[in-house]
DNA sequence: TATGAATGAGCCTTCATTCAT
DNA sequence: GATGAATGAAGGCTCATTCAT
């Protein structure tokens, strides 16, 4: 009976590893012995050493994206859960420092990020901004000129690139501190109102 | 007496051979095939495989801002100068396939491209970024309450993003046809007046 | 208490895993899905995986061997038993398509078969046949010049041979059709008389 | 400018390693290092592992072919030409002794031997022989009824089992002793008159 | 300067075997 | 006895880099 705890084990100390080496210059068995188990054992649960980068980027997507749909889902309009969003985002990111090296730095290896297996779960975090931004344009907060497909892509790539500058520059500011800031920058280009 | 074009069509030919199978995918004998020489005389003027990536980063990346600093440079104010910059990063990309897949896609080894050696000519980029903003402040354009260091973030972010998306969407649209949209945005965001 | 049906469950599945999949491609856990256990039952019965190949090889050679001698003992004379020899050689490989692939090709890493642990059923074939060709020679049937040994070799070799190339040529044609040729001519080299 | 000589080097070394450790148990760096080269090396001149003993088997049998044909040509009738044949199967064997393990030991996983990318050359030792017979049989030498492609697996058949029983018995006597008697039951056999 | 044959370190993956349950 | 999850040794192959020519 296949232990139902190995593989996030496994994705655990992967995340480690991969935030201290780099996913190129991580061996399987680096892994194996940060997670207290022969090297062996991980193709007992992952197919490929690509297999566990790619489960690992799945997991914590889905997780993400999750937890950030139910956080948003309480705020009042449109523009709170942009707000809303955008400190998660960042607060995530600064809780778990070993996945943020990873998820920035790591996975941007492009074929194994935006492109091929992952494509999913981004699109789905694409998606849910998009919402809330089509949302609050029905509810008239939003300008009705804004692509909101294009307005997306400009969210996610601003907090995507303050989070890789943060990641990049040894974390030396709380990255928390940014999110007002680009709330307010994102809101005050696409809402009607001065915000 | 070495071959001043050498290096150069090494460059060249690194890109078509990245662009192609991607950068860890690509052997220097590939490189060497595409340039039309041995795989030797790659290391007459190459430390490294890795070198060859970094020196084509900055040498692109220091091509493009000095391009982007002269071309802006015409404009009468800062906003224009956001509008043109924006259009010209979207162009250089279209203009050149190949360069945009290995710079949206392949240099995102975060240890090679942000971090490490090509960090320098990415700042100067921010830093061109952030001087606009700053020059549009002390004009009265910009809100004063603007952290220019995070806009700059985030114009870049975004543009990049843009970039990213239509490279791996198979370039199925016009990235220049983004190019009023997110200045648009992004100054609202930013500037004093309605823009 | 050990399962006495087991072992010979196990060599039945092993015949037809090496048949289909060749020894070396075949694996324990193969053979145990097949024999429907766990592969760590096999270790209960066999040393090694090996270990199942050599009793395989024994136990099927020790059945041959009892049963060619058997089946010959009703035979007249020294030259009809050959010729029952050939004809019952042929067919029990006809009969058993798995076991002849295993036997003819499966089984011919020579440090495994004639070899190693299994020689000593090898030869008591050849002990078979030698004691029918001196018994011939005794009645005055075989020439007194036929070294016995190396005639057992070679009718052995004869033999295996045209099994090897019809199991290698797919079974195009019927193996016991050849058997009537191969006695006469063995026994026309051996004999006193024409035969 | 590749060496024309490396891979008869090579092959050599393969030769004298096989016959060592077997196939199997033989490591490509250990017939680097008995070739005097580094391993790599080797990948320069042959696809696989693999791909060694298939050239090695390949030019061993074309070359012996090739030999044979040669040799038998000025004897003067078919019957003949079987006893030189006969004669130099064994001879060769035993001038070479790492050879004959190889050939007669190592190389019988079917796959590879017979079948596969050797069959080619199997055949064409299969097709001299038959050949040869009739030959003898248009002469008047050889029976009508001599069904040759049966006799030429006898043939083989008969000198392949004498010589492998050889190589197995650690070579305690001279196989080409043995040379006058198979050909001569060989030929009483299948030939029209007593020889 | 240019060549390209040679080098050899490096690592993912397989699978026979073990052993706690 | 039976299980099957866990083990970990082993090795074929790649390819960046070197260097004799």
């Amino acid at each position: 009976m296949p232990d139902p705890d190995k593989p996030q084990q496994i994705i655990d100390a992967a995340v480690r590893v991969f935030a201290r080496n780099g996913y190129y210059h991580s061996r399987v068995s680096d892994i194996a012995r940060e997670a207290g188990i022969a090297s062996g054992t991980i193709y007992l649960y992952f197919k490929t050493k690509d297999d566990i980068l790619v489960t690992l980027f799945r997991e914590k997507m889905a997780d993400w994206v999750a937890h950030a749909r139910r956080e948003i889902s309480g705020e009042p309009d449109a523009l709170a859960k942009i707000r809303r969003l955008v400190a998660l985002h960042f607060q995530v990111l600064e809780t778990d420092p070993d996945l943020a090296e990873v998820v920035q730095v790591e996975l941007r290896q492009g074929h194994k990020f935006f492109r091929g297996a992952s494509a999913h779960e981004v699109s789905s975090y694409f998606a849910l901004i998009t919402s809330v931004l089509d949302e609050g344009m029905q509810a008239g907060l939003i300008r009705r000129d804004v692509p909101t497909k294009i307005a997306t892509k400009m969210l996610f790539g601003a907090m995507d690139q303050l989070a890789t500058s943060w990641v990049l520059g040894k974390r030396t500011y709380r990255l928390t501190d940014a999110a007002d800031a680009v709330a307010a920058i994102f809101l005050k280009g696409v809402a009607v109102h001065a915000v």
